[in-house]
RNA sequence: GGGCUCAUAGCUCAGUUGGUUAGAGCGCUUCCUUGACAUGGAAGAGGUCUCAGGUUCAAGUCCUGAUGGGCUCACCA
C-alpha cells in the first residue's frame, strides 16, 4: 500500500480535484422533468470585486446547500455571473486612467468605454477564480454578465415594459447628489452616517430695522446663499408678529420673507429656519408650497457657482469656513455649538451627499411593491431568520419612487430617444426609431445618462436564463425558456443584510412584474463578518482577513468549516485567524481517521450491504450503537440544513465523527479491529460520513474518497464522490437502546480514568477493579463490554460482585447505583480521598433537599406531566441511595 | 426618534418549541510521544446564564422594565 502522509496536506489536492470536476461537467445542470428541480442564482459579484470574508462565507453557504441537494438527487442548478457595477467600475477605471494623467472626458464616451472593457476582459474574471479556489460549484457554463449583450436587451425590456404601463417619469426634484462621482444616487445608495458637526447661528437682519434681527440655526452655513425665505412656525409667540415682514440675507443683500409653516419645530435652534429650497429636501418642500424662488448655488462638482457671488469657485467646504469668517466679522455669526448629524455618504467613494436640485428619470413604485408585500405577507417568500421579513415589509410599505437615471458612462444607456427637432416626444424602444413619431424627423437622439446597476440586477433572477428571448438562434432560445421555466422561481437566495433594499426586495418586484412569479421561495439572510473587535472587515479598516491566504494557509476546506460553524442564524460572523485552525484540524483529524482505517482494512471486508449484514442481534452493541448515532446524525443533518442552521449541522457533524467515532469507536475497536463486523461497519461509517461530509469539505472528502475506493475496489464508486447519492436515511437502525446502554458502558470507563487521574496512576500501569451492583441488567451489561472497558480504563483485571463490603486500604467510589473498587494498597492519600468524598456527599445532599421540595409541592405533582414527576422521583431515589454509600465509603477510610 | 438585535466559562460564541447534571472551539492546569492523528489522547479547573420585577408546578428560554453594546431606518434645519 501507497504510503500516505500523516498531515492532510490541502494545496496538493485542491487545485487538482477542482479541475477534476470542471472537466468532467459536474457543475452543469439543465430541465430535467425526471429529477426536482433546486437552484440558486448567485448574488453578483461586482466585476472589480476581489474575494473578502463576507464572500467567503455567502459562497460556502450558497455552495453547501447545492452540493447538498445534488447529492440529493435534484436537479442543482447554481447560476454564476458578475455584476457591472456602474459607479464603482468607472471610478477604478478612471483612477487608472488618472495615472496616465487622464480623464474620461479625454477619451470621449466611446472610448472610455472600451477602456472599461479592455479593464473587465484583463480583470474582470479574478473573483471568480477565487470563487473557484473555495470549491464553488457555479454552472460556469453559464456565467452571466450584467453588461452581456443578450442581458442588455433585458434591461432595454424591463424599462420599455415600464414605459409603456406608464410607471416611468422625468422629474426636477431634491436627489441624492455625489459631487466627487458627479451623478445622482437613490435613497439607498446614500446611507446615512452620524457626523460631528456643529450647529451655526446666523443673524439675518430685518430690513424694517437692520439693527434687529431673526437668528437663524444651521448645519450647512454654505448654503445661505441659496436661502429665499426663513420659516417659523405660525404657534411661536416669538416669531407671530414678525410673519410676512422681510429680511437682508447677508453677503447677499437679497430680500427674503418670513413665512410661517407648521412643519418647523419652534423647540428646535432658535425656532426660525432658512429655507433653501435648492439645497435641502425639506426646504424643497416648503419652497414648493409656498412658492418661493429656486436658487442654485453649487455646480455638480460641489463647487460654488455664480449665484454664489463672491464664493463663486470655492469648494463647498472651503466656502462654508470663509461665510463663516465674513458673518463674523460683520457680527453676524451668533455662536456655534457642536452639533452631531447624521448625512448622506456615497455608498461608492464615501463623499458627504449633497442635496441637489435636478431633473432625473424615477419609476414609481407603489405599483411594483403590491405584489411583493403580500408575496411575503402571505408566506410564498419566507425570510431566514423570520426577523428581516418585518426589515423588508416596513421598506416595502414606504417605498418611495425610485431614482434610476446616473450621469455616468459606464452602465446601460436609457433607451429613451429624443426628438431635435420637434422636441415633443421621448420615445422608449429596444433600438434606435427610425422616425420621430410627432413630425417623422429621423435627427433622434439617445438619452445620456445610463440606468442604476440596480435596475440590471433586479432582473438577475429571469435575465440570466436569456429572457426575454430575443437571440436569433431558436435553438438556444427554446432551450433557455426551458430552462428558465423549470428552474424558475429559484429554491433560495443567499445573501447578506445590506443588500436587502437594494437587491432583494427589487428583485422581487421585478419577478412579479416581468415574470408574473415570485423570483425565489426562501431568503437566507446570513450575517455581516465582523473582526473580534466587532467592526466589520474592510480594506479601508485594514481589518479584513484575506480569505485567499486562509486557503493558502489553511485550506479551502478550513476556511468554509470554520466560518460555517460560527454562522448562527443569521448572526454576525466575529472572527479571529485563529478560528481557522479549527476546520484545518478537523479535516486533517478526518484524514488520520481515514489512514488508520485504510491502514487496518482488509478490502474484502468493505464489501457487503449494511442492510444485509444488519441483523439486529448479530452485531455487537458498540457497531450498533455507532451506527444508530451515526444516522441519528444524519438525520439532524437533514434537518439543519432544511432549516439553514448551518453551524448546528457543522458542529453536529465534528462532534460525531471527531468524539463518537475517533475518540470512542476506534479506540474500542482497536483490540480487535480486525473482526468482520467492525471492519464492514468502520468502513462503511466513513463513507457514508464522507458523502455526508463533502458539501462542507469538498476537497478532502474527494481526495479520501479515491483513497478509499481504490482499496476497496468498488469500480462503481470511483469516479467522484460528487456524483453519489448522500446516505439514505435508515430510520430503522437509529437504536436509542443501545445509544442509552452505551452511555453507560462510557461513563463507567470515564469513572475509572478519572479515578485513575486522581490516583496519579502512571498510564502504563495496569490495575484492576471490582464492579459492585446489585442490577444484574447492569452487570450483564459491562460483563459484555468487559474487553472495552478493560482496553480502554487500562485494567488487567475487571471482576463484578454484588454487595459491597468496605475494606480498608482499597480505593473505592460511588457511581451511580454501583461501588468501583481498585486495591491500592498504601497508595491512597486517605486524607485526601475523604475529602472528595465529603464534597461529593454535600452536593448530593443539596440536589436531594432540592429535589424533595420540588417533590412535596402538590402543584407540581398535580400539573407536571406525569413523566417529568416520575423521572424526579426516581432521581430522588437514585441520589438517596448514592448518599448512603458515600457515607459507607467515608466511614471505611477511617 | 422608530425598528431590530445582543448581554451565558478567561476569550469568541451555541443553546428549535419552558422540563434530568447549561454546551462547543480557543485558552488554562496535570499527565501521556502507546504503530491514525501532538493540527493528537486522557483527566480536570472555570458559569448566582447583565440587573429588577412578573407569568408558571417549573425560566438561560416567555412577558414588562432598567442598564450597557451593536445594527438599521428617519425630513429637527
Amino acid at each position: 500500500m501507497q504510503e500516505i502522509s500523516s498531515r492532510y496536506n490541502p494545496k496538493e489536492t485542491q487545485d487538482k480535484w477542482y479541475k477534476f470536476w470542471e472537466e468532467n461537467g459536474y457543475f452543469s445542470a439543465s430541465s430535467n422533468p425526471s429529477k426536482k428541480p433546486f437552484s440558486i442564482v448567485i448574488p453578483p459579484p461586482n466585476v472589480t470585486g476581489i474575494l473578502h470574508m463576507g464572500h467567503a462565507l455567502n459562497n460556502t453557504i450558497q455552495d453547501i446547500l447545492i452540493r447538498y441537494h445534488r447529492m440529493r438527487g435534484e436537479e442543482s442548478l447554481w447560476m454564476p455571473g458578475t455584476d457591472h457595477a456602474g459607479i464603482a467600475t468607472q471610478n477604478v477605471v478612471e483612477k487608472s486612467l488618472a495615472k496616465e494623467g487622464l480623464k474620461r472626458q479625454d477619451l470621449g464616451r466611446e472610448k472610455f468605454i472600451e477602456r472599461v472593457w479592455e479593464w473587465k476582459e484583463e480583470y474582470g474574471s479574478t473573483i471568480i477564480q477565487q470563487l473557484k479556489k473555495i470549491g464553488a460549484s457555479c454552472d460556469w457554463e453559464r456565467i452571466r454578465f450584467t453588461m452581456d449583450e443578450e442581458y442588455s436587451l433585458a434591461v432595454k425590456t424591463a424599462f420599455v415594459k415600464l414605459w409603456d404601463k406608464g410607471l416611468i417619469y422625468k422629474d426636477k426634484r431634491i436627489i441624492n447628489w455625489c459631487p466627487r462621482c458627479q451623478t445622482a444616487l437613490s435613497d439607498e445608495e446614500a446611507p446615512h452616517r452620524q457626523m460631528q458637526g456643529n450647529l451655526y447661528y446666523m443673524r439675518y437682519p430685518l430690513k424694517s430695522n437692520p439693527r434687529n434681527f431673526v437668528v437663524v440655526a444651521t448645519t450647512r452655513p454654505e448654503t445661505m446663499l441659496g436661502d429665499t425665505a426663513v420659516a417659523v412656525n405660525p404657534k411661536d409667540k416669538r416669531y407671530k408678529k414678525l410673519i410676512g415682514e422681510r429680511l437682508i440675507l447677508p453677503l447677499t443683500g437679497r430680500q427674503i420673507e418670513i413665512i410661517s409653516d407648521g412643519m418647523v419645530e419652534a423647540k428646535f435652534g432658535t425656532g426660525a429656519v432658512k429655507v433653501t429650497p435648492a439645497h435641502d429636501p425639506n426646504d424643497y418642500i416648503l419652497g414648493k408650497k409656498h412658492n418661493l424662488e429656486f436658487i442654485n448655488v453649487m455646480h455638480p462638482d460641489g463647487r460654488m457657482n455664480d449665484r454664489a457671488g463672491d464664493y463663486a469657485g470655492m469648494d463647498r467646504f472651503e466656502a462654508r469656513q470663509v461665510i463663516l469668517e465674513d458673518l463674523k466679522e460683520k457680527g453676524l455669526l451668533e455662536k456655534v455649538e457642536p452639533h452631531d448629524l447624521s448625512a448622506g455618504h456615497c455608498y461608492r467613494c464615501h463623499t458627504v451627499i449633497e442635496p441637489y436640485l435636478s431633473r432625473q428619470w424615477f419609476v414609481k413604485m407603489a405599483p411594483l411593491a403590491k405584489p411583493a408585500i403580500s408575496a411575503v405577507k402571505s408566506g410564498k417568500i419566507e425570510f431566514y431568520p423570520k426577523r428581516w421579513t418585518k426589515v423588508y415589509l416596513n421598506w416595502m410599505e414606504n417605498i418611495q419612487d425610485w431614482c434610476i437615471s446616473r450621469q455616468i458612462w459606464w452602465g446601460h444607456r436609457i433607451p429613451l430617444w429624443y426628438c431635435n427637432d420637434c422636441k415633443k416626444l421621448a420615445i422608449a424602444a429596444l433600438s434606435k426609431p427610425s422616425v420621430c413619431g410627432i413630425c417623422k424627423s429621423s435627427n433622434l437622439k439617445q438619452e445620456e445618462d445610463v440606468l442604476d446597476t440596480w435596475f440590471s440586477s433586479w432582473l438577475w433572477p429571469f435575465a440570466t436564463f436569456g429572457w426575454p428571448f430575443s437571440s436569433e438562434d431558436a435553438v438556444k432560445n427554446s432551450q433557455n425558456k426551458e430552462d428558465l421555466k423549470y428552474f424558475y422561481p429559484s429554491s433560495t437566495l443567499v445573501t447578506a443584510p445590506e443588500i436587502i433594499f437594494f437587491w432583494v426586495a427589487r428583485m422581487i418586484m421585478a419577478g412579479f412584474e416581468f415574470m408574473g412569479d415570485l423570483p425565489f421561495r426562501d431568503v437566507y439572510i446570513h450575517g455581516t463578518v465582523r473582526d473580534t473587535e466587532g467592526k466589520k472587515m474592510s480594506k479601508s479598516l485594514g481589518n479584513s482577513i484575506d480569505p485567499v491566504e486562509i486557503i493558502n494557509e489553511y485550506g479551502a476546506d478550513a476556511l468554509r468549516f470554520s466560518l460555517i460553524s460560527i454562522t448562527a442564524q443569521g448572526q454576525d460572523v466575529f472572527l479571529s485567524r485563529e478560528r481557522f485552525e479549527q476546520g484545518r484540524n478537523f479535516a486533517n483529524k478526518i484524514w488520520n481517521a481515514s489512514r488508520f482505517i485504510l491502514m487496518n482494512l482488509d478490502p474484502a471486508n468493505a464489501r457487503g450491504d449494511l442492510c444485509v449484514f444488519f441483523k439486529k442481534e448479530q452485531l455487537q452493541l458498540v457497531d450498533r450503537w455507532i451506527l444508530s448515532r451515526f444516522f441519528s446524525t444524519l438525520k439532524q443533518i437533514d434537518n439543519y440544513l432544511d432549516n439553514y442552521r448551518f453551524n448546528e449541522a457543522a458542529n453536529s457533524l465534528y462532534s460525531f465523527f471527531w468524539r463518537e467515532f475517533c475518540d470512542w469507536y476506534l479506540e474500542l475497536i482497536k483490540p480487535d479491529i480486525k473482526n468482520r463486523q467492525h471492519q464492514l461497519v468502520m468502513y462503511k461509517i466513513l463513507e457514508k460520513f464522507l458523502r455526508i461530509l463533502h458539501p462542507f469539505m469538498p476537497f478532502v472528502t474527494e481526495e479520501i474518497w479515491h483513497l478509499v475506493c481504490q482499496l476497496s475496489k468498488a469500480p462503481a464508486e470511483k469516479s467522484s464522490i460528487m456524483t453519489t447519492k448522500l446516505p439514505h436515511l435508515q430510520k430503522q437502525i437509529i437504536d436509542p437502546d443501545s445509544e442509552e446502554k452505551m452511555e453507560r458502558v462510557f461513563e463507567l470507563i470515564s469513572t475509572i480514568r478519572n479515578i485513575r487521574s486522581e490516583l496519579e496512576i502512571p498510564p502504563t500501569q495496569q490495575v484492576s477493579a471490582t464492579v459492585y451492583t446489585a442490577k444484574k441488567e447492569s452487570q450483564d451489561l459491562f460483563q459484555l463490554n468487559s474487553l472495552h472497558i478493560k482496553y480502554l480504563g487500562r485494567l488487567e483485571r475487571l471482576e463484578f460482585a454484588k454487595s459491597y463490603r468496605q475494606s480498608p486500604g482499597k480505593f473505592a467510589t460511588v457511581f451511580k447505583d454501583m461501588h468501583i473498587v481498585i486495591p491500592l494498597e498504601g497508595l491512597i492519600d486517605v486524607r485526601r480521598h475523604k475529602e472528595k468524598i465529603t464534597k461529593k456527599m454535600q452536593k448530593t445532599s443539596l440536589e436531594i433537599k432540592v429535589k424533595k421540595k420540588m417533590l412535596a409541592n402538590k402543584s407540581f405533582i398535580q400539573r407536571a406531566p406525569e413523566e417529568v414527576v416520575r423521572r424526579e422521583e426516581e432521581k430522588l431515589k437514585e441520589l438517596t441511595l448514592n448518599l448512603g454509600k458515600l457515607k459507607g465509603v467515608k466511614d471505611g477510610l477511617s
